[in-house]
RNA sequence: GGUCCUGUGGCCGAGUGGCUAGGCAGAGCUCUGCAAAAGCUUCUACAGCGGUUCGAAUCCGCUCGGGACCUCCA
């Protein structure tokens, strides 16, 4: 079998995963910043790399995922007022940080449920951590590679350029720029004039009276700076140095630049051998992001509940359209685009649950060319997952077999074509690959059997009616059955069989 | 302005120089009491112009278009 090859961005270009300790894989994932709900740009990285950590387990690996939660920083909820933050009002009138944090992580969970992410074995919170923080930024002051300014303390960018740079880690290295050619383009931002250098980023922020979140530390009164949490989670929990960096392309600069620069001033060593980041999701071309105002939230999502959304969208349907394209691609989102996933779902899904049912016998297969071809397209899940997660190879080469399935189903295909052995190399693949390594399931809710037993009443209740060429009844079952979105089927062989909608 | 990515058929998308994914939509047929589903068949592609090559969607150059990052952002 072809080893698992994945494009680095560091290296740029895809090369062999070798992880650093046998059998085991650390990975790191930026994970969301729990100020708002969660959109579907945001949906993006953590179903790509759900299929990358239940990829790696099906590879064998002992897994560590580690995806943070940012809840310390500028916090403000979306749209709140200003006024919330003002001391005068009373406790409970106030914005409360650590509300408004577990509102949005509680949204933020059950989102990930929703869409069968497992859970990362580690979730640290940013507000968890802010010692470990404060002792990272000790050890780079101490090694000259930051300086402390009215309480705030800055990375100085151009000290560890010009140390490493020779060492071939210079500042930029994972994006691709030149530290001489950013000094020049850098816009202003606040406090910029405390800064030695345009380039140079917080380690630790001075927070002004107004602000609501706060810690001590040995600079006063203040909060971490935005890259610094990362890096001290991902030591904390992985190691001086560790396999996979994951998260969006977004983040490539100036977060994960930053991050490779912390780390590297501290343990000496580039934090992380593979940086894996996935493609945007765009809105008529653009980014959907904060920046843009065209994000949809999650829950606007799954209800249907937004000006350019035509109908609901369910979870597995918006999984199966990430899954389709290349997490590095951009994808572009449309009504279109996801009605076309939903109906590729729903004839993936009931081909493959078909699969599971039907057991075929034969020793030997009696149509040979079919019967190759049915493994070959078996053996193109591993392949083509081992180059760089191609997820959507991968469900081309199902969709390949959904006719072979429903052919015998349908008695289209003879049922000794294939033999036994073939058969249940298909059953045991596609339950693989479908249900435990692509993360897909059935979007029947509950499944206590008590809707199944109604359903197949009605079914005998229309076959007897059908018997005695009563269409009227036969057809006012199936028709008002339609309206409530079940959708019956007569079969070639005399049965009825169902789907919902 | 700098760095980088990208332009595939009605829509979404995969594509390692030759064997022209796949999904959705459209058309026809089969099956069916009628439907639906399914099966079979079918249509439409590689932004433009040059170049390299026996051969290019795939490599190179130019033009035009789109985008990302440089500021919070998945």
């Amino acid at each position: 079998m072809s080893t698992l090859k994945v494009y680095n961005s560091l290296t740029r270009q895809k090369e062999t995963f070798e992880p650093l300790v046998n059998g085991h894989v650390g990975m790191y994932v930026c994970g969301p910043t729990v100020s708002g709900e969660s959109h579907m740009g945001h949906a993006r990285p953590f179903i790509t790399f759900d299929i990358v950590y239940r990829y790696l387990m099906h590879l064998g690996y002992k897994v560590r995922y580690v995806r943070n939660i940012t809840d310390a920083g500028h916090f403000e909820e979306e749209g709140r007022e200003a006024e919330d933050k003002i001391s005068k009002k009373a406790t409970i009138e106030k914005l409360e940080p650590m509300e408004l944090v577990q509102k949005y992580t509680n949204l933020y969970h059950w989102a990930m449920s929703q869409f069968n992410n497992l859970p990362p074995s580690i979730e640290p919170t940013a507000t968890g951590h802010i010692v470990e923080q404060i002792g990272m930024i000790e050890t780079i002051i101490a090694d000259g590679y930051a300086y402390e300014v009215n309480g705030s303390v800055y990375f100085d960018v151009e000290k560890y350029n010009t140390d490493f740079a020779p060492k071939g880690q210079p500042y930029g290295m994972l994006s691709g720029r030149v530290l001489e050619d950013m000094l020049e383009t850098t816009r202003d931002l606040d406090n910029q004039e405390e800064k030695r250098n345009k380039a140079d980023f917080a380690l630790w922020k001075n927070a002004p009276p107004e602000h609501i979140m706060r810690w001590k530390s040995p600079w006063g009164e203040g909060f971490p700076g935005w890259h610094i949490e990362c890096s001290a989670m991902s030591t904390k929990y992985l190691g001086d140095q560790f396999d996979i960096h994951g998260g969006g392309m977004d983040l490539q600069f100036p977060h994960h630049e930053c991050e490779i620069a912390q780390s590297t001033v501290c343990n000496h060593k580039t934090p992380a051998r593979y940086w894996l980041h996935n493609n945007m999701i765009t809105v008529n071309g653009k980014k959907m992001g904060k920046s843009y105002g065209n994000q949809i939230s999650l829950t606007q999502m799954f209800t249907g509940n937004h000006p350019i959304l035509e109908q609901a969208y369910a979870p597995m349907t918006i999984r199966f359209f990430i899954l389709q394209t290349h997490y590095r691609s951009t994808l572009d989102f449309g009504n279109e685009a996801l009605k076309a996933a939903e109906k590729g779902l729903k004839r993936l899904w009931e081909a493959y649950e078909l699969s599971q049912k039907i057991e075929l016998t034969a020793v030997q297969s009696a149509d040979a060319a079919l019967d190759a071809t049915v493994r070959k397209l078996l053996a193109t899940f591993d392949e083509y997952m081992n180059d760089d997660f191609n997820t959507a190879k991968v469900l081309a080469s199902m969709f390949e077999l959904v006719p072979v399935i429903n052919g015998i189903k349908d008695k289209h295909i003879a049922a000794d074509a294939l033999s036994a052995e073939t058969w249940q190399l298909l059953q045991k693949q596609l339950k693989l690959f479908v249900e435990d390594i692509f993360g897909l399931k059935s979007e029947l809710a509950g499944g206590d059997g008590k809707l199944d037993g109604v359903v197949q009443l009605l079914i005998t209740i229309r076959l007897d009616a059908k018997t005695k060429k009563d269409y009227v009844t036969s057809d006012k079952i199936r028709n008002e059955l339609a309206t409530l979105g079940i959708q019956l089927k007569d079969e070639r062989d005399g049965g009825t069989s169902y789907s919902v909608n």
